[in-house]
RNA sequence: GGUUCCGUAGCUCAGUUGGAUAGAGCAACAGCCUUCUAAGCUGUAGGUCGAGCGUUCGAACCGCUCCGGAAUCACCA
């Protein structure tokens, strides 16, 4: 029971006994930081009950309360709000089950299997930005979900065939000239990302030689040979043509390779990764399975549908006329076969708001087909990273890369370090690892800290702020305390606190590392790392505040002196456990 | 046009199921290092919570209408 909780119920108590109402709505809350108290009653539902005046009500709620239960200590009553305070005892003893919980913040086995789908690159251009929210969205909520108690299983699914690989496929055959990440020193998803951009080049180009000799602007695109050379790709592909098929595999390693230092840079990984290629097969037996139930149907060109009209919806494709497969397709297939390999007892799809309808229509699908599990589909439908002019568009160059990215964040965190003088102490090694702690930790944190169903701006232009509402200011807060500690340590001051009782400032603390589990839960229900980010935040402002006020090592009372170590390390565990789940490393020193 | 989402300080964002005088950071201005890390701390200034109506003892939050923005409605993924 949390504290909140038991207090709802001594409150109940106190409304029970004294107007005899049984199930009156008790409502707590946290005390607002103006008024003195840790928590408060709102009385003006209970007014009913007591038939009295608000004043009163809160009055004889709070007389009851002190009077009956040893841990409330004082009452005050401001207009129809009964704030209430806690007892010192009360909240050594929270802090104290804080200190012994090698567990703090992580609940107990749900015994709830959970996947999360995130990243889901497709193989033809290299990450930019908001692969970079994605990955890092569905990186922390696995691990929020696990701190939740939960069995997660990280999953990617790696989008590795389709019209969109078969072009810059047929981009290098044509224009290539046998280039390689090798030949080229590229790294190897770039590498394929500029034939994908060189197909679009030419396609448009063709289009536009084919407009001026008179065609409509709609035939010349499905007219132009480049498109069409594609989809011949695309069949030949899907017959496994050897040809075709060693070329796609050797194209695919190469970003293979380049993602893989990605997702290394970034920090995130997966327990098991689906291929397309792999599902889409299961994916048209599924169709079949469909049609023959009659929960599809087959037009007159041999494309087949499934008409989600009487459900609001449209009718949506679910094979091509040539028999070729589509998203839809193969998302079916990964789904069963998931569902087959794990049963999950939730599946949680981190992918774009772009993709509302798709995910909308594919549990639609699922669960026409029979299967119970549909329902227990989530999608967490992310915002958009925008720029301060909008969308990232590849033609105006505006896509912000992932690689280059983090490497500037690093190079940035590096070069602001050595101005503040902060690595004049260390070896090139530890001051490339700060510098890398602090710029991943600068982006990470800046990114997490949205919610994340809202569109968020990035400033190119501007680099992220390493002050305030930050990162490295958190993971700066981190090692001042375990500074402290180390200056604690290596004079050896006693670390018996025995007889201390918590200041004011230091009880705020200890109410905001009471609170952090419940913010795990939450972060847990609503799939969202903001409230970890925002939490861990307001934690690190707090200590700085009691930092700059109450010295540590200097207080001459030891036992006050062992309780202040206490507590700044307990707050430093806490920002360094709420910081792992999101991913982001906190620094011995900085 | 249909559906979904969003609109809070100059900028970027918080605001937990409806609760007290709507909060941070950045930017601006004024202060604080002979003292445990100044990537810090304190203060000043900055708001018709897009607009209106309604429900309620009480609305940034719930409902309706409008305004503005985004996504989507592809034989792309």
């Amino acid at each position: 029971m949390n504290i909140e909780q038991f207090v709802e119920s001594k409150s109940a108590a106190a409304v029970e006994a004294l107007f005899g109402a049984r199930d009156a709505v008790v409502q707590i809350q946290k005390t607002r930081k103006e008024f003195a108290g840790d928590y408060t009653l709102v009385v003006f539902p209970l007014l009913k009950a007591s038939g009295r005046g608000p004043e009163q009500t809160a009055a004889a709620i709070g007389g009851w309360l002190v009077a009956n239960v040893a841990e409330i200590e004082a009452f005050n009553v401001v207009k129809g709000f009964l704030n209430l305070s806690l007892s010192e005892a009360f909240w050594a003893a929270r802090f104290a089950e804080i200190a012994t919980d090698a567990n703090f913040g992580h609940h107990a086995p749900s015994g709830r299997t959970v996947m999360v789908e995130y990243s889901s690159p497709n193989t033809n251009k290299p990450l930019h930005l908001g692969h970079v929210r994605n990955n890092l969205l569905g990186w922390s909520v696995a691990e929020i979900l696990k701190a939740c108690g939960h069995k997660v299983l990280k999953v990617n699914l790696v989008n590795d065939r389709g019209i969109h690989i078969c072009k810059s496929m047929l981009a290098w055959q044509l224009f290539g000239g046998g280039e390689t990440p090798a030949s080229t020193g590229m790294k190897g998803d770039h590498l394929v990302g500029k034939y994908y951009v060189e197909f679009d080049k030419h396609y448009k180009a063709e289009i536009k030689e084919l407009v001026a000799g008179g065609m409509d602007e709609e035939e010349a695109k499905r007219q132009a040979p480049m498109i069409l050379q594609a989809q011949e790709m695309l069949r030949r592909w899907e017959q496994k043509d050897p040809e075709i098929y060693a070329l796609w595999e050797r194209m695919n390693g190469w970003v293979y390779d380049g993602f893989e230092k990605t997702y290394a840079a970034m920090g995130v990984d997966f327990d098991r990764t689906y291929y397309e290629s792999q599902t889409y097969l299961l994916g048209k037996s599924l169709v079949d399975k469909g049609l023959a139930a009659g929960v599809f149907f087959r037009r007159d060109d041999g494309s087949v549908w499934v008409d989600l009209e009487a459900d609001g919806l449209d009718q949506k494709l679910l094979l091509r006329s040539d028999g070729t497969s589509v998203y839809m397709t193969q998302d079916l297939g990964t789904a069963y076969q998931r569902y087959e390999e794990y049963r999950f007892d939730d599946l949680i799809y981190v992918v774009g708001n772009e993709q509302n309808y798709h995910f909308q229509v594919l549990k639609l699908i699922l669960s026409k087909l029979g299967n119970a599990w549909a329902d227990h589909i989530t999608h967490l439908s992310y915002g958009m990273v925008e720029l301060p002019e909008g969308k990232m568009k590849s033609r105006e160059g505006t896509v912000v890369d992932a690689d280059d990215l983090i490497a500037g964040m690093v190079a940035t965190a590096h070069d602001m370090s050595q101005e503040l003088g902060k690595l004049d102490d260390a070896t090139p090694e530890q001051a490339d690892a700060i510098s890398r702690m602090v710029g991943l930790g600068a982006l990470k944190y800046f990114i997490l800290k949205v919610d994340p169903r809202k569109t968020m701006l990035f400033d190119p232009r501007e680099s992220i702020d390493f002050n305030g509402n930050t990162g490295p200011f958190i993971q700066y807060t981190h090692a001042r305390i375990r500074s402290v500690l180390r200056k604690a340590a290596e004079t050896g001051v006693s670390r018996d606190a025995t007889g201390a009782t918590p200041l004011p400032a230091e009880v705020e603390l200890i109410k905001q590392l009471t609170d952090f589990p419940g913010v795990v839960a939450a972060a847990g229900e609503n799939f969202s790392p903001a409230l970890v980010a925002n939490y861990v935040y307001e934690l690190a402002k707090l200590y700085n505040g009691y930092y700059h006020d109450h010295s540590i090592l200097r207080e001459e009372n030891a036992a006050v002196r062992a309780f202040r170590l206490d507590l700044s390390e307990q707050t430093g565990r806490v920002i360094a456990s709420a910081m792992a789940l999101l991913g982001i490393a906190v620094p011995e020193r900085m």
